[in-house]
DNA sequence: TACAATTAGTTAGCTGGCTAAATAAATACG
DNA sequence: CGTATTTATTTAGCCAGCTAACTAATTGTA
């Protein structure tokens, strides 16, 4: 059995297990990341090139919702680790597109492969539409709080 | 309208909302605990104390789920704020006792209020049964995570 | 055309989180 | 009793995230 928080009112907020939750989701799939030689968070800009590859370093920060210095020292290590390279745009001189190597394809396939392993296990003994439902939820939490 | 993460499988599953989710929460509360002089994380360590004044570093740390070098610093910065004090343990002089100064004591209501906020905005618009199974859910899966 | 305003990225510096390694005290044990 | 082991905390250094301030290129405009 695990603690919610005590009496406080915060331990018995909504918001409270969506943390501790997202926490330990965090480090479960940091941990699987780790051996594959990624940093929690690093999976996501990879995530947005395999959708999309060639996107300008704003984009990228847009859809991750994530400012432009965090963006642009992540892709400085990612650049490191070879696994995807800035290249100027020849439209903009001020902008670059990301582009993902060889070896950052590659990930794709362990990387989901990982994070199927971690939601299995985060959502072990819930039916499909509690998963659903849960999902659905989260969508909701995230598209009110997104607004302002 | 909100892209839930294209066609890619990661972004499918419910951790990807999860995350996200979770992303949109911290950013609110961290916005709001700026107004009070707090960072995101650090309204956790005081909401602890809050509970139980008096910890110990290790103890405030296994029930944070944080390392214990995290804890450290954390502590250096609140007591340099003023907001708790380190009182070596008398019965170990290895550890010390995590003190609530009145400053931090103080801070209960505003941060419970300002949490309570964002709790009123992420939720709204859900029944109380939604947000109660939600809950439930998120803890469950908190459950199956730190298992291993 | 020349100059102002906007836009794209980067750098510096802060914070929460982590691991590995060092310090120091308590405990276990021969 | 003295040494070895375990335990509590800190330090150093890395990464993701942030804001503020800077650079450089594009665009708007007088």
């Amino acid at each position: 059995m695990i603690q919610t928080g005590g009496t406080g009112r915060i331990g018995e907020t909504a918001g409270f297990a969506l943390a501790k939750a997202c926490k330990a989701h965090r480090g479960s799939v940091g941990a699987a990341l780790a051996e594959v030689g990624l940093h929690a968070g690093q999976e996501m800009v990879l995530r947005e090139l395999w959708e999309e590859d060639g996107l300008k370093g704003g984009e990228l920060a847009a859809r991750l919702a994530v400012e432009p210095p965090t963006v642009s020292r992540m892709l400085g290590r990612l650049e490191a680790c070879g696994l995807l390279e800035r290249r100027r745009d020849p439209e903009d001189a001020r902008s670059f597109r990301v582009c993902l190597t060889a070896k950052g394809r590659d990930l794709r396939r362990p990387v989901e492969d990982l994070w199927q392993r971690v939601e299995e296990r985060a959502f072990e003994g819930m039916s499909e539409e509690e998963k659903h439902g849960l999902k659905g939820l989260l969508v909701r939490v995230r598209e009110n709080l997104s607004a302002g």
